[in-house]
DNA sequence: ATTGACTCTATACTATGGTATAGGGTCTAC
DNA sequence: GTAGACCCTATACCATAGTATAGAGTCAAT
């Protein structure tokens, strides 16, 4: 027994997700075992458990499993290829920003109507609509800078 | 024809989805045509274009269509129940602001990676896996709070 | 009054991101 | 050496959020 390694049965359970899900990341080529005993048991690090939260957390601002993807492979190919790491970087960073952007509109929504709990009239906009407002176009630009 | 309407086709091309997608909507109850022809054909006002892209954000956002009907319904109900309407916008707003701090924890991370565009030393701890380390309890909480 | 673009309902199919189960092997402690 | 907890693969199933298609009706312009 590996005494540094995890089996799959721990990481799953110190990172809160099914042992099921682990292995659908690894057929998804997300989270590959550190090794492999003979036995064919995975054999995981430390770091699969962070990365696993990485994963669950990016999946909970919005992210898909590719794009999720495209932010750890950042991370993998750091050495080689800077400039091309950079450009994907500053694709990823114009998301993020948009992201923030938007959900600061919904909070300063947020904050309005807690703070003033009083009736609309009819014909005035709904703040939180109006929050989340930007058009089509702008949605088109940022689909596009995941690609 | 009551010119003030828009039929489906229409606002399905303004807000740019699916015609699907709005009929999808409707039996979900998020979008409900504002009147229908006496043929059944649906009938939207402008509104409906801005609850699309409405709907259309706060997904990219990583928000489920239920809970973005939670947001909507804060909009619905707004003269009755005040006291029942904060404290709903005011467990939206602790996801909204959670979402906001992990997401400039990875600008922070996306930003240093394009800026010291360097190799890491193979031990150093990759920023962008810490930029979202928070643990599973935090996310625990987070869940629990959309309840 | 007919053509073409549009709409309706109903039903089936798809993609993504899992979760469950069957049938079997492995590990470790007793 | 065997029991119980764990792991393996393979396959099937599930929920969410759509998308497509069939078959029929509607609308507006000619």
């Amino acid at each position: 027994m590996r005494d540094q390694y995890l089996t799959i049965g721990a990481i799953a359970k110190k990172a809160g997700v099914n042992i099921q899900t682990v292995r659908y990341y690894e057929r998804r080529n997300l989270l590959v075992p550190d090794d492999y005993r003979e036995s064919g048991y995975r054999l995981y690090s430390d770091a699969a458990i962070k990365k696993l939260r990485f994963i669950k957390n990016a999946q909970e601002l919005g992210f898909t499993l590719d794009e999720i993807m495209g932010l750890l492979k950042l991370q993998a190919r750091h050495r080689s290829q800077c400039a091309e790491v950079k450009r994907r970087a500053q694709e990823k960073l114009f998301d993020v920003e948009a992201k923030i952007g938007a959900l600061k509109n919904l909070e300063r929504a947020l904050k309005g109507l807690i703070k003033t709990c009083r009736a609309r009239t009819p014909t005035a906009p709904c703040p939180i609509l109006r929050s989340l407002e930007f058009d089509e176009r702008d949605a088109e630009i940022r689909r596009r800078s995941r690609l």
